[in-house]
RNA sequence: GGCGACAUAGCCAAGCGGUAAGGCAGAGGUCUGCAAAACCUUUAUUCCCCAGUUCGAUUCUGGGUGUCGCCUCCA
């Protein structure tokens, strides 16, 4: 498989360091507030990945760390967030507001079918490790104490820049506002290890350590906890394409360092969902999590689907018009896996069935080896449908690519397929009786709501039966400013509601 | 200021030197009192612009233009 390597800026061969296992990791979240769909959208492309690197035979171990320190209270989400806010009012801890959003994420994760990586790691519950680390570099020179805090020396490293190919001195330090100039540093491309000194006053986690009461630097959490979950030498590195510099590039510093030797030769990153107004972000910007998207009535496998049609090292613009289409498409790939028979009868050529599937596997794989083009892989899917083969070899194959795809693909056409079982029931036993039938297919609809609807249906149904069209049209638009569509059939109606 | 990415139909998007996939929308058709849904058919003489390399360039090179991202909160 070909993937992109940010580190050497080209699509290389993937390889692991040990034949067969595929050691990753994954920069988890920082958890102050809900994830917003954008950072899902890393997570998204992330589990396609490693789901594929399964599919091909690969033993995944992943490992991903939840940033619950450090963060919690930057002055860029002060007052900003209601379940926050709440949480200060109810004199609800740190720790307590980084458990609830820890929920929420896995939450978000289970409802895009993103698998929970097999080792999940709280940075607090590994602090002793950051601080033997943070001992190590200092021991072998490669870190100092100013001010209070503990920096990493920057100058000792022989390659510092490894993303980019800047130099020190192009650097614009406070290009941001509100970006301070650290006057205990050395140089300024050095970072804090640990911190005595906070520079967030109403820091609430702290610990004893040998150089005095204070909390981790940002970057030491993802070093340690990848050293210590999956060993000396990492295959794959994955994140957002944001944290290459400066949270990756100080990664490598502090591992190589520390480890002595080169760490991890992979590095995946993936581009950033943006708004028609640039980044979605949690400090600025529109901010859309999966709970909004289902209140508008959106599945989150459609949200799913819009990512993978695009390449992840691409920046994707979220708009709603998108949001539409993907919606459309979803539902019409489903319901063309549903019209597929399970029991079909045998192929009558077996061979040429075989050959035509592993044609039709070939191209997903190629896709899929080719840097994770998922668009292709989506692609595969309808190629699938439209090849000249069984129905059960269909369900077969699509069911494999969603294995990687997890697009609920066969599960939601399953759930259709029973749908129309009974609604071609309730259409036999009315064309038997010649009384109408009316068939509900949003079966989420309240009971009171479904009956005024029924009653307005047969209303319609009488009118049109007395060749009043003009009532019935009538009724039809009464029902349609409901958010209800209607489906005539010769002895039935379905309808479904939004 | 420095570094980087991207530009393909109305919209999204693939394409990695051999003559423009796919999806959505649109158009035509079947069905229908009219609709809706579904299904079938159809939709880019051309890929931001200008040079160059080549038998051949959307693909490679150089130069423009535009959009976006990163430069110590960010996925």
């Amino acid at each position: 498989m070909k993937l992109y390597n940010t580190l050497t800026r080209t699509r290389d061969e993937f390889t692991t360091h040990e034949p067969g296992v595929c050691r990753m990791y994954t920069c988890g979240p920082t958890v102050y507030h809900f994830a917003h769909i954008g950072n899902l959208r890393t997570y998204i492309m992330e589990d396609v990945l490693e789901k594929y690197l399964r599919y091909t035979g690969l033993d995944v171990k992943r490992c991903m760390n939840i940033t619950d320190v450090g963060h919690l209270t930057s002055d860029a989400d002060t007052g900003e967030d209601k379940m926050l806010k709440g949480a200060r009012r109810e004199h609800k801890t740190v720790m307590e507001i980084a458990r609830f959003y820890t929920d929420a994420f896995f939450a978000d994760c289970k409802k895009l079918n993103i698998r929970i990586p097999d080792t999940v790691v709280p940075a607090t519950s590994k602090i002793d490790d950051f601080i033997q680390m943070v001992e190590v570099l200092i021991e072998k020179g490669y870190a100092y104490l100013s001010g209070g805090n503990v920096y990493f020396d920057t100058s000792k490293l022989d390659n510092y820049y490894v993303f980019g190919n800047q130099e020190a001195e192009d650097l614009a330090v406070g290009v941001r506002e509100g970006v301070e100039a650290d006057e205990a540093k050395r140089s300024k491309t050095d970072f804090v290890l640990w911190f005595t000194k906070s520079k967030f006053e109403d820091q609430e986690l702290k610990w004893e350590s040998p150089w005095g009461l204070g909390y981790p630097g940002w970057h030491i959490e993802c070093s340690a906890i990848s050293v210590s979950a999956l060993g000396e030498y990492l295959d794959l590195h994955c994140g957002g394409i944001d944290n290459a510099f400066p949270h990756h590039t100080n990664e490598i510093a502090q591992s190589e360092a520390y480890l002595g030797h080169p760490w991890c030769p992979q590095w995946f990153h993936v581009l950033h969902l943006n708004t028609t107004s640039g980044k979605m972000s949690k400090s600025s910007g529109e901010f859309l999590t999966v709970s909004l998207l289902e209140e508008k009535g959106y599945d989150p496998m459609v949200y799913r689907l819009f990512c993978l049609g695009s390449h992840y090292r691409k920046s994707l613009v979220f708009s709603w018009e998108g949001m539409d289409s993907t919606k459309t498409a979803y539902g019409k790939l489903v319901s063309r896996i549903a019209a597929l028979d399970p029991d079909a009868k045998e192929a009558t050529d077996p061979d040429a069935e075989k050959q035509t599937a592993q044609a039709l596997r070939a191209r997903f794989a190629e896709a899929m080896d080719n840097d994770l083009n998922t668009a292709l892989a989506v692609t595969a899917l309808y190629d699938v449908l439209k090849a000249k083969i069984g129905d059960r070899t269909k369900l077969a194959l699509i069911g494999e690519f969603d294995s990687v795809l997890s697009l609920n693909l066969l599960e939601a056409a399953a759930k259709l397929r029973e749908q129309n079982r009974a609604a071609e029931a309730a259409k036999k036993a009315a064309d038997q009786t010649a009384e109408l039938a009316v068939v509900c297919r949003s079966p989420e609809v309240d009971p009171e709501t479904a009956a005024e609807v029924e009653r307005l249906i047969r209303e319609r149904a009488d009118a049109k039966k007395a060749k009043n069209f003009a009532d019935a049209d009538a009724i039809r638009e009464k029902l349609s400013a409901m958010g209800v569509t209607l489906k005539d059939g010769k002895n039935t109606v379905e309808w479904t509601k939004e």
